[in-house]
DNA sequence: ACCTGAACACCGTTCAAGT
DNA sequence: ACCTGAACACCGTTCAAGT
């Protein structure tokens, strides 16, 4: 006779992903998140493949999230050069609220770890909107690498607490991009 | 009787770099290392304290190695805009040559597997002289720090293999690195 | 059809016992 | 003084046995 299910990929994800941004990634064990939804280790394996199947799966949640929220970040502002440094902030923003997630986001992990192309390319789209309209179409693709590489290298600087930065730390991200921002937008023209 | 010391710090932190460097940072592991060394794994807790204490003295090679190289590769640059360029292009080829050992320096750790701040000091302390020619004393810091986190950031996304690269990376990379050298060297003035 | 305990092959780390 | 086997508390994962 068929036993209920007593929980489904869905509850998994949410578990992990609270597990992930509470207790950090080291946390994230399939004890932790079997746990966490009530059942025993070995019966996650009905619903996924392997931790990294679940670290996939919360990756690709946290992709989505980060696109909502660049999405949200441009909404309403028209000037190109605004709407980049929105972008900007917005990533420093995500960053800051949930270091784990971002972390896993751009962490180096093995190839069944990582999400479909397509999300994360759908969590950029925003970004290569921006930039098309910061420096047209020929030049877009390398703007907004641009940008992606600024923000992210600052932000993991700033997470890893390597380097130690000093006490203007909002200042040097502002001063970084509105200069690099101001540098492509003169290419434009 | 004393028996006599089988292996030394110096071997444990060479043969961790070499485990670190071929088989990645999860092969790193205490087993791993001991049988390297020549000893069990319990032996390697009268040189050092913990895991962790063996990443940081790995991490500290590293970050010394790398200071060797960006101080090597401005060597015999006369202008400021060549030296920067020289600096990113430099840091890119180190994680190019030894990606596994660059993400350690970068990645999200405990603090007791951190190296001594004045180990890292002396790694940027090349790109901070730098970032002086380049924009003057007072916006040194800053400049630095945006140097450091856009080519980190270009990097890190390489390796990860994250939002996946077209073919011309190389290009891209020129694009945003000359860009961004521009940027700051027109602050100067 | 789903869930579980037991098991396997690993980890890092501690410690009493050996030399 | 150093090295080791054994042990402990964990991992991820598999699988036969239960319902």
């Amino acid at each position: 006779m068929p036993t209920p299910e007593r929980t489904n990929v869905d509850a998994i994800v949410t578990a992990a992903t609270e597990i992930l941004e509470h207790q950090g990634v080291d946390a994230l064990t399939m004890q932790a998140v079997a746990t966490a939804v009530g059942v025993r280790a070995p019966s996650l394996y009905k619903r996924v493949r392997s931790r990294n199947d679940v670290i996939r799966l919360v990756m690709e949640r946290i992709a989505i999230d980060l696109g909502d929220a660049l999405d949200a970040a441009v909404d309403g502002i028209r000037d190109p050069r605004d709407r980049a440094l929105a972008l900007l902030r917005a990533t420093r923003a995500f960053a800051h609220a949930r270091p784990d997630s971002y972390s896993l986001l751009f962490a180096r992990l093995p190839d069944d770890a990582l999400p479909e192309p397509a999300v994360l390319a759908g969590t950029i789209a925003g970004v290569l909107r921006v930039s098309t309209e910061l420096v047209g179409d020929e030049h877009a693709l390398e703007a907004a690498r641009t940008l992606t590489a600024w923000v992210h290298g600052f932000v993991s600087m700033e997470l890893a607490d390597r380097f130690r930065m000093g006490r203007d730390v909002d200042e040097a991200f502002e001063y970084g991009s509105r200069r690099i921002a101001d540098a492509l937008a003169m290419t434009a023209g």
